[in-house]
DNA sequence: CTGAAAGCGCTTACAG
DNA sequence: CTGAAAGCGCTTACAG
């Protein structure tokens, strides 16, 4: 079906070229110290005239190993997750292994692809933000010996380790904070609620506005937490009767807000004045919005250079038992939400 | 050195468990057309029941084929490559041909070590936006028989077919539109200069300063074209004897402009009464910031999908001549740079 | 429609 | 330090 590739040389045309055997040129390049001096440099130049690409395939094959590791994430536009991933790289490329990264982007099929495909490839290890219901469908793959490392999020039952942010706790803090500018009609935005990330934070908040009589929060789900969402999110609630209306909104994340404020900019209302608006993640674009949104922090970077720390500890020892270390949100509060 | 896997099934598993020969397993699994409907079913619950993950390597090397492509990008961080990316994903998802990206953050070591972890992968076929002086090392590559689409980017003798923007012409539309509003000292800001983009958009917008008399264009080389690269190149400018000051900053993309107008606003500075300000991409958050962000658009989602769609001719056809589609940017005008 | 045999391109014991 | 032989787990002609 597609054009053959040209003959490539192989390790047997290398050997043949530096006048040795298959075996001394594939010592040379994994084992250069069983090789002496002359020697490799003889199959050194082979390679450099021939052109030489080692083939993974038949090296993985053979080796019965993988170095490269999944990792397969929410939303790779968000820079939230480009933040995770970064930091995971940063860790694993200490210890020389390739992150193949995965988007899902929110979509439960396209996670399991990428799940399909990171296990046929007999990666060493996953690191996963989940979307879907694939709890179990991980517990099969590390059962099956890929070990498995949860990225922003945490169960209390959980087989593998896991990095997570006490989302209950942004969600509280971002609500209390609201309340405590003297907000009592909170709304939140963001979704899909099945997302656990969404659930756990409007548990939050719903817990702090539980707290204070006459305090009342609402939700519109938006399905997504891009910018769009954000947009589309406020739109329905500028269509409400404005005396009815917030006198904050919780987003969801960055994303979301930033959205929200476009779309309330737009109709005219005033942030924070007519309605405060608090994010969450601390992206860097929050702080230079056209006001700047208050957010809730979490430490992206280091929660992906723990998760492959994590992974690495797993695949060094499958046998140890799992920590679930779990990071604290921070407030950052700017304009958005002050002096309205 | 690593814990060996446990015994995972294999073919010839899973053919005795359905009673029939590995052959006939695989062809169930490839060429389900050749077997029986009950052949297939019984194949199938043995895989069910034995959990049976196909093995890519052995696939691959028997196949001689890897389906997946390689991309590799500048700087996944920023949302322009973000979206063309995204582009590329989905193109090549109609192809059902996964994509690997590999993040070079600008910097040639990284994206040399992708290029050889890729073609030791045998991808189908590579999608780069280049750092480095690689040009030759993918003239090697595509000798060897992997296809190569240059994204963002395009050399009058490229071997293979490119996307590009006219990047020239973007500097000038932005230098031009500074200069209509009566702006006359420009400086840009950004860097490496030794990246192809950055060199010829300050091309452009000299050649637009050298049309106006009295017009000046200064440099401000920040090595890099992040946020805080920005900030970097603000601060410096403000290090400057206010009187002798630019009128009118030109950032060499929008996360650079975003960090400009972060460190201008903390100074004092009023955009774009005191400094005009424009960016470069048109990222959804240019539009949003604080002061929101004149830019120069370029079409990401369109640029990563057309080279997707080069790629797949050239793997389909390699011997059809490169074609080099080139985008033409746009200029979109917001406060940062009106009403000064 | 099904199966026996060969082979993809490497690396790994093992013997020398 | 070097090489002959075996084998990693699949898929592909080919014969039946």
């Amino acid at each position: 079906m597609y054009p053959d590739p040209m003959a490539l040389a192989q390790v047997r045309d290398v050997a043949t070229h530096a006048g040795v055997s298959p075996a001394t040129v594939s010592n040379a390049l994994n084992h250069p110290e069983k090789v002496s001096e002359t020697t490799r440099r003889r199959v050194q130049a082979a390679i450099d005239e021939l052109g030489y690409v080692r083939n993974d395939a038949a090296r993985q094959l053979r080796q019965r190993h993988n170095t490269a590791v999944g990792m397969i994430v929410l939303d790779v536009a968000n820079p939230f997750f480009a933040d995770v991933v970064r930091g995971a790289e940063d860790s694993l490329g200490v210890h020389r292994r390739p992150v193949l990264v995965g988007n899902s982007g929110q979509d439960a099929e396209r996670e399991l692809a990428h799940l399909r495909l990171f296990e046929e490839q007999r990666v060493s290890g996953l690191l996963i933000s989940p979307v879907g219901d694939v709890l179990d469908r991980l517990r099969e793959i590390s059962g099956r010996g890929t070990p498995v490392v949860l990225v922003d999020r945490h169960h209390g039952d959980d087989d593998f380790p896991s990095v997570a942010v006490d989302d209950e706790l942004g969600g509280r803090m971002a609500a209390e904070h609201l309340l405590d500018q003297g907000r009592r009609r909170l709304t939140m935005i963001g979704g899909p609620t099945s997302i656990r990330q969404v659930a756990q934070r409007r548990a939050g908040a719903q817990a702090a506005v539980d707290a204070v009589a006459g305090a009342t929060l609402t939700t519109i789900d938006t399905g997504a937490m891009d910018v769009e969402s954000g947009r589309t999110g406020a739109r329905r609630l500028l269509a409400e009767d404005a005396a009815a209306r917030p006198d904050a909104i919780f987003a969801a994340n960055d994303l979301v807000a930033l959205g929200a404020l476009q779309e309330l900019v737009r109709a005219g209302v005033r942030v924070p004045e007519d309605v405060a608006l608090i994010g969450y993640d601390d992206i860097e674009f929050a702080a230079s919005a056209t006001v700047p949104i208050s957010s809730v922090r979490q430490p992206a970077l280091e929660m992906g250079e723990r998760a492959a720390a994590l992974l690495v500890a797993a695949v060094d020892d499958p046998d140890a038992p799992p920590e679930h270390p779990r990071f604290t949100p921070t407030l950052v509060a700017r304009e958005s939400t002050l002096g309205g």
